[in-house]
RNA sequence: CGGGGUGUAGCUCAGUUUGGUAGAGCGCUGCCUUCGGGAGGCAGAGGCCGCAGGUUCAAAUCCUGCCGCCCCGACCA
């Protein structure tokens, strides 16, 4: 960064809109080992075409070696998210990916990271960790550089290995621990300049995945272990996807079910009745207690025993909900919760497993209660004795009201919470996350500037983040059929497959590939040129597999009639094209 | 971290129950034939059977410990 704000760059940088034109290749001189066999510890299809395409190469769990063909592509991806930060400014810096502890310490998170955090140390014994995102660092940078707020609003950006050490990596480079990241870092003198950014940033990141061809879905999100006020991720739609998100059919409203919202229905307040207790001997389960009550799920609370850092907790919720731990997390301000083991809750609680209820429970047990298990009357639920459930409670009157907070997860077709719309509900692939930090780490780490009167302010921050590596397999997941991967055009690791056939017999389709060849390359079309002696049905499974968008084939068949075939790689049939017209008609299909 | 699996040729896997010369397919090397959708034949190379102990005349195989990897659950770009 330059020292005065008169010297800085004000233009953001120019950038070729379309994708970097890439390197020809001739697969006699390319490393490409493709297999037919598909690996048995690869679950998911996009890991299974990444390890059969020589993309990637498993080293360690969660560790993977990016290939010649496999590392066209991710930087492919890398140059799409250069074009689109530069374009608002942002500029890109490379910071260490070692960090001292030093700086986590000041901001807290030395002890709050917990084992995911990987931990090293150097041959004096001084702590550091491999970086897992890199708020303090960032923060730490600025806080020496900028002094004024004439140096505001300022964003910076890297792409970088990061390291998370997850229990369970899986799913190949979508969830590996060692990945590569796009984070990138805003810094403000006040909020509406924070939203300003931030929206310039959320609308980068629609560019991004548009220009790589991706179909995707912006959501509200839970802020987690970074923090903040306001968080969306951005998720590529899949099947596959480890994430679920609720989408409105009719207006803009889209929320990861970790919190997102409807208007359930519940069954009509009906006018309270006397409450009794029933025998129920050995009834575990809510669905045997409606059963041996002859009651709708619906007028069941059930109750569920969760310990949230270390203490239990008793949770009310409707019998046909399920419980969603990322807003308890939430509505309990905890930073950890498990449900509790059968001897926990029953120590908890004194009573056991499955007769757990509202009515009778140790004074000072900490409850809380679901908005919709709070709406219902008459309901049934546990006696806190063995074999017994109380019909016909009513909150108030047999058991005193506890904190109620929004616990359930919505289900498909409820009511959208903003509108009259349904709420449906899709699988979806996290490829980019963006926040509203706030002041949280610069007012730990005092990074604050000057104002036009001289004031200290604390400088408020964004953070915004792409996995660089995850987009690759969600590009995969999204773009493939029997035969293997489609590339969209821009993440494409060459554009055209030249094939010849017979090539290394016929001297005249040697030479009309070879002029094809530099014909391509001059048309900045990225050419893949099989040059290989093997037989067409190996050169054309190839193409296929490693996803080339179009192929170009060269034999002696058409060559005599002047023409070439070629394919689209989603088409099923040849087209025949004059060879003199072939760089015109990629060009039309290329877009 | 809990539960379940698995480790044998570069890859995918038999062989382990019942101890006795290390196997197949794919891939790789050479030759022949074939030549428009992953061809065929012949000849070859390639193994500390995860590691360390133990039992036994003899261990890929049985026992003990450790390690790696995968799957299911709780956590996250």
């Amino acid at each position: 960064m330059t020292g005065s704000p008169g010297g800085r760059a004000t233009a953001a940088v120019v950038c070729d809109p379309s994708p970097a034109p890439g390197i020809a290749m001739r697969a006699t001189s390319f490393h490409l080992t493709t297999t037919k066999e598909t690996p048995a510890d690869a679950e998911i299809v996009s890991h299974q075409l990444m390890l059969r395409a020589g993309l990637t190469q498993k080293l360690g769990a969660g560790l993977y070696t990016w290939l010649p063909l496999g590392l066209r592509v991710l930087r492919n991806v890398e140059q799409a998210v250069r074009a689109e930060m530069d374009a608002i400014g942002a500029q890109e810096l490379l910071m260490p990916a070692i960090q001292p502890a030093e700086l986590w310490r000041e901001s807290g998170r030395w002890s709050k990271y917990g084992p995911e955090l990987l931990r090293l140390q150097d041959r004096h014994e001084r702590d550091f960790c491999f970086g897992p995102t890199h708020e303090e660092v960032i923060t730490d940078l600025v806080r020496r550089e900028v002094r004024s707020y004439r140096q505001l609003p300022a964003s910076y950006y890297q792409i970088q290995t990061k390291f998370r050490d997850e229990t369970r990596p899986r799913f190949g480079v979508m969830r590996a621990r060692e990945f590569v990241m796009k984070d990138a870092y805003s810094f403000h003198l006040d909020d509406a300049s924070l939203d300003a950014s931030y929206q310039a940033m959320r609308e980068a990141y629609a560019r991004i995945f548009q220009r790589l061809g991706l179909d995707f879905r912006a959501v509200r999100a839970d802020t987690g272990a970074i923090g903040g006020s306001m968080s969306e991720e951005f998720h590529v739609l899949a099947d596959s996807g480890e994430d679920e998100i609720a989408a409105c059919s009719h207006c803009a409203y889209a929320a990861n079910t970790e919190l997102a919202a409807s208007r359930p229905t519940s069954p009509d307040a009906d006018a309270p009745l006397p409450a009794s207790e029933a025998h129920t001997p050995g009834v575990q389960t809510v669905a045997e207690q409606a059963d041996s009550l002859g009651l709708p799920l619906e007028r069941i609370v059930k109750s569920v025993v969760v310990i949230a850092d270390g203490e239990p907790v008793v949770v009310f919720i409707a019998g046909d909900d399920e419980l969603n731990e990322a807003k308890l997390e939430r509505a309990l301000a905890a930073d950890a919760i498990r449900l509790a083991e059968p001897d926990e809750a029953q120590r908890a609680t004194g009573s056991p497993r499955g007769f757990i209820g509202p009515v009778g429970l140790p004074a000072g047990l900490r409850c809380v209660v679901d908005h919709r298990a709070a709406a219902i009357t008459n309901f049934s639920s546990g006696a806190n004795r063995a074999d017994y459930h109380w019909i016909n409670l009513n909150w108030g009157r047999d058991a005193e009201l506890p904190p109620t907070a929004d616990l359930r997860s919505v289900r498909e077709g409820e009511a959208c919470p903003d509108c009259d719309g349904t709420l449906t509900l899709t699988r979806g692939i996290e490829v980019g996350h963006i926040f509203k930090l706030g002041t949280g780490y610069s007012e730990a780490m005092e990074a604050s500037v000057l104002d036009e009167q001289g004031r200290e302010i604390t400088m408020t921050m964004g953070c915004y983040g792409i996995g660089i590596s995850r987009v690759v397999a969600a590009a995969i997941e999204q773009n493939h059929d029997e035969r293997g991967i489609i590339w969209p055009q821009p993440l494409a690791p060459f554009h055209v497959a030249l094939v010849t056939i017979n090539g290394h017999k016929s001297q005249a389709v040697a030479d009309a590939a070879e002029t094809l060849y530099e014909r391509l390359q001059q048309a900045g079309m990225a050419p893949f040129y099989d040059d290989r002696p093997a037989r067409p049905g190996v050169k054309f499974a190839d193409a296929e597999l490693i996803g080339i968008p179009h192929r170009v084939v060269v034999a002696e068949r058409g060559l005599e009639a002047g023409t070439l075939e070629y394919r689209d790689r989603r088409a099923s049939d040849n087209e025949i094209i004059a060879f003199d017209d072939i760089i015109e008609h990629l060009r039309e299909r290329m877009g």
